[in-house]
DNA sequence: GTCTATATACCGATAGAC
DNA sequence: GTCTATCGGTATATAGAC
């Protein structure tokens, strides 16, 4: 008894190199790599170094342990993002910087993998944590962009949450296009072309 | 012996309702719905209603059926693209149109879906019609494009293969960010934003 | 051509020793 | 807490009867 699971994926971060966090962290690997339905538990435990034991002592069963997984890539993503959404400049540079930052392309986006997977999306729990990732990149996108218009540094024309919508889809349409290539360049195509759309929309400082 | 299966799924059309054509289109509906990982044999003959025996006589295994299935939606999908692109119309209405047409957003793009899976990225033969779709969609949207610009209908700053790139890449994070919210809507916002940015570029009928 | 029977491996989970 | 043993079920493919 004692089981470290009453409150299971809802734990905050575990110590460092607890065995906890090397399961979740192989499984945020593998879920990235292959998938919900692509990952079995066996394939977990190999990479994490423990036995079968271990797992379903900390974890109820797989599915608890990708939303952990899960949940622990979405934080890191929106901190990710927010570093770059609110450092300083206009709106455009800022949306800008979102687009051009470094990428794995080729990777694509672990979040947006997920939304692919039959299981995750069907199951509320597993979805969620997709759902808050993009429901807040999108209301984020679109706060800066109506700032700028505020500013006066972009058209009033624009409705922001659209726009921010399309800034979100070009990403994460761009990876599937670059995938399906097996090669980053239509990713940034994709980023450019928008990028440019959006660039005739900005007014010259006054 | 002879197998009809000699030329597996390069074989064309087969006639309707036959064993081959029902097991191409459970297969085209099952990977649709799960992917390539999370469809198997089974219940690809549960769905056509054959038994195992059938399927291995007309195709090699998994693969080559979803190869079968995967050209055929692949070559569906771009007759329907074209009968949009090549209809009468500017190249903003146009682009507009194939945006805008019927989706059933939720279930997403099945070819799309494909480029999330990894046995099917990774083997050369099952990507190749991905592939070849997308890069003849974006080169057709930039084709349509350049037209509107050579017409005087677009603006000439505009560089036809990015924002090409961008067309295509909203669809596919449209799915993406419908499916993690369950709802059309971000689909819609993002088709809605990109087209407001292009209308921008249109110039009046002189 | 189509069917059933069979084979080997892996799936996800549980039991219970240490 | 962690381990190994084990379970019933499925994945993918082959064998061989009809």
């Amino acid at each position: 008894m004692s089981s470290t699971r009453d409150s299971a994926a809802a734990a905050g971060t575990p110590p460092p190199g607890s065995t906890q966090e090397r399961l979740v962290i192989s499984t945020q690997e593998l879920l990235w790599e292959r998938g919900y339905v692509g990952t079995s538990p066996k394939a977990i435990l190999q990479r994490a170094g423990v036995g079968q034991g271990s797992m379903y002592h900390h974890f109820a069963g797989k599915s608890d342990l990708a939303l952990a997984a899960i949940r622990r890539t979405a934080d890191d993503m929106r901190a990710a993002a927010e570093e770059i959404f609110s450092a300083p400049g206009t709106a455009y540079d800022r949306v800008a910087a979102y687009l051009l930052r470094e990428r794995q392309v080729l990777r694509g986006c672990p979040i947006g993998r997920m939304t692919q997977d039959r299981d995750v999306v069907q199951d509320p729990e597993l979805r969620a944590p997709l759902d808050e990732m993009f429901g807040w990149l999108r209301h984020r996108i679109a706060e800066v962009l109506a700032e700028g218009q505020r500013h006066g540094e972009l058209s009033d024309a624009l409705d922001p949450s659209a726009v921010a919508a399309s800034v979100a889809a070009v990403v994460q349409g761009g990876y599937v296009l670059a995938r399906a290539a097996e090669d980053p360049a239509p990713f940034d195509a994709a980023v450019h072309g928008l990028l440019a759309l959006l660039a005739a929309q900005t007014t010259p400082a006054p």
